[in-house]
DNA sequence: GAGTGGTCTAGACCACTCT
DNA sequence: GAGTGGTCTAGACCACTCG
């Protein structure tokens, strides 16, 4: 028993999402036809279920079933996207420019994801009709094979990653720094040469661990905040 | 069965807590012993154990048994100050500078905490040798008997709070803006006035739900930067 | 009413820690 | 070896959803 039975559970049903076997809103068997399936018993299969519901993977109902967690806008927005209003409500961001390019990659991106090219996407969003994000993407051209034609591209990336390349963001890991308005970003903002901006370089990864793509963005945060809550 | 059996379990570990009868450190009693002073199976008694370790309340370690966790000055400074060096290996802050005194609430402050009176502790922290931290505290006096008198006051604040006064932090959230350095700020870091910094407003909130203390905090980022993991 | 997840039980055995 | 948490089972009943 070094590797426990619900940890198959929950590798099997991860590799069924990355092969496309279950895609975005799949219902999963019941907890009794898995276990039977997979020779555990019901409270086994059950465990592994509700690890993957707390990893955001799947939504579980009670009276309706299992299911594969759809990467909706809303919770793309709501939950990688942190800029808040004044009173904690939620900023909901539109999307003002966009500009969508292949390029060689940096040695950085060539190391990171082990490709030679890269798709960059530059977007400026605004909230309230104030543009206050520029975020620049970079992503690896084999995982997202035709991205570029498909501009103009959805406000919400990471739900098109899912519903049109089956790759599914489970986690961003950022950093945040204090940075100084460039020209680009006044341009762009509308705001002074050397307004402070928050700058955060984001990761995402997808459920099987791989970093799929790279994030610059900077945040004008004199209206709003980027809100985080430690546990 | 409105209200589920671990849940019982659970309330009931958190009193025991908050009141003092478990202390940080202290050893709970084995799951089977547990579930039968309560009146419950081992399962449904585990079932909340491990919902209060999730929550970081409770420590477990096979073999050795259930702990209330201590926050150590290490827990403080790794999970609630998320400052990290540019490897993104933990930057340990030094204390630098300290100002303790007690004043009226500000009206925001009645509201937060109910009092009249707040302690005020305003710090300055520093990483290999630079002082990159600004930061101002305030707590309710009630809570806090006789804290002024303590100084100078530990590097690790919620420690503190929990080996003398009880109160173990379990949720801080905070507000992030770019800000430009005041003079203050520019003062204490020697840095010019102007240099981009990133201020956090945070509210700390104990396991019993209370917003207990309050901190502004600005820090210099040209080095280092803020970290954070989003799921 | 059939099917789903949510709660709960009783019991078994394994893996780890400490003395 | 005694005591702890970790895994696993089989079965029961409750609560919710939907046709």
């Amino acid at each position: 028993m070094s590797v426990p039975l619900y940890q198959h559970v929950y590798d099997t049903i991860i590799a069924r999402i990355v092969d496309g076997d279950l895609g975005p809103g799949a219902m999963l068997p019941s907890e009794t036809d898995l276990g039977r399936e997979l020779g555990v018993s019901q409270g086994t299969a059950r465990k592994a279920l509700i690890a993957l519901e707390q990893r955001g993977i799947l939504q579980r109902r009670q009276g309706r079933g299992t299911f594969v967690t759809t990467t909706t806008p809303e919770r793309d927005h709501f939950h990688f996207f942190r800029l808040r209003l004044a009173d904690g409500s939620e900023a909901s961001p539109e999307l003002e420019s966009e500009r969508v390019s292949r390029r060689a990659a940096t040695e950085a991106e060539r190391a990171l994801f082990g490709e030679d090219d890269v798709f960059e996407i530059e977007r400026g969003r605004s909230v309230a009709g104030r543009v206050v994000v520029r975020e620049v993407s970079s992503l690896p051209v084999t995982l997202f094979p035709g991205l570029a034609d498909r501009a103009p591209l959805p406000n919400a990336l990471y739900a098109l990653y899912q519903q049109s390349y089956g790759i599914a963001i489970a986690e961003a890991d950022e950093q945040l720094q204090a940075v100084l308005a460039s020209e680009d970003d006044a341009t762009l903002m509308g705001i002074d040469l050397g307004t402070p901006l928050i700058q955060v370089r984001r990761k995402a990864i997808d459920i099987s661990g791989r970093v799929v793509e790279q994030r610059l963005s900077r945040y004008l945060t004199d209206a709003l905040h980027y809100a985080v809550t430690l546990r």
